[in-house]
DNA sequence: GGAAATCTACTCGGATACCGCGTGTCCGAGTTATGGTGG
DNA sequence: CCACCATAACTCGGACACGCGGTATCCGAGTAGATTTCC
């Protein structure tokens, strides 16, 4: 198992398109915006579990969602001030990289109780372990969502951010209507 | 479940303290090294693990072992050529930080398959997750068993390194004699 | 007294049990726009 | 024409089922030194 979660990789493909959205035409003023579901069903991932994720996004800030009908979700800051590492944060939480189980407090010849120049300070593993895991994040908040768009578009002909437009505006607008058929 | 295992602190304490025996005494030269049972219970840690864990070590080139009564482990390498990557390499494998599902590829609007610039390259997020994990691997090869024994032995009083060879002194002396008793 | 047999301690490898956690699903509650109904 | 109500669509939150993989243990096999036995 990884240690960033499959849950990540469905919340930053979907805030990607909003990501899009936005920056396409404009900041919407609150209605239209796309649904949890639309986002999941746009991208082939489980609808039920990526909701659970954009709550989580909801409150850590990274998102405004909109309740009730025609609600939906979009991204409560510009896409170029959220990080990667943000979205993992708020998703998997501040999981540890290597948990220290202190074992140098342990050692036979102590006797049961380990004396106080063993256990002061930091571990030295721990430590190593504790750059490495710095050294990582630096890298996650080095790009923002606004650098993964930005690379994204750089590949996708014009006509992919149509389609997408289109497919979403499809599902908004006909939300209601199907009822009605 | 943080992504170093809980099996690379163990073998990086038990290392730890071959490390020790081999800058303390000079290279001994074949018998009398402690076994991995002997490490194990020195630390408190679960013995039959332990073994485990040194025979992926063995394999990855970074202990010898010595087969059969007397036998034990001892560095393959001088200790300050023998890095934490090295460790986390040999026991938890080539274990991938983040592993991507190509969900570019399942774009509604692609309709099933989805066309050349679509998954050509390597998914941007993909790309940030790969950058990550080279920081965190860079963090890791920087530090050397020897480091962390130098950092050890600076806490430390003299005695404990003395404490620490009689304690196995005496594990390694009595294995014999205890069955005469 | 020396050589062979035996015993013991150790590593090696496979098989297996346990269990926490990530993944995914289901359902009820609360919220808001739409469409219909009655005054 | 306006107020009211029912309905549908959506988010929110808790509860729960499932399965994988890390952790840990057990056991048999192979190896080598120490001890004993036998000639």
């Amino acid at each position: 198992m990884a240690h960033v979660s499959t849950g990540v990789e469905y919340a930053l493909h979907c805030l990607l398109f909003i990501a899009d959205e936005r920056q396409g035409n404009g900041a919407r003023d609150g209605r239209g915006q796309p649904g949890t579901r639309d986002l999941a069903e746009l991208q082939g991932v489980p609808a039920e579990f990526t909701a659970k994720l954009f709550t989580k996004l909801q409150k850590a800030g990274l998102v405004e969602t909109v309740e009730g009908a025609h609600g939906g979700v979009r991204l409560a800051r510009p896409a170029d001030s959220i990080t990667v590492d943000d979205v993992v944060l708020a998703i998997d939480g501040e999981r540890a990289l290597f948990e220290c189980r202190e074992i140098r407090a342990r050692c036979a010849v102590f006797g049961g109780d380990a004396p106080g120049w063993a256990t002061s300070g930091t571990c030295g593993i721990h430590a190593v372990m504790l750059r490495a895991h710095e050294a990582m994040r630096r890298e996650m908040q080095a790009t923002t969502l606004a650098d993964l768009s930005l690379g994204l578009s750089r590949k996708a002909p014009a006509s992919y951010g149509r389609d997408v437009d289109d497919w979403l505006e499809d599902r908004t607008a006909n939300r209601i209507r199907k009822s009605q058929a």
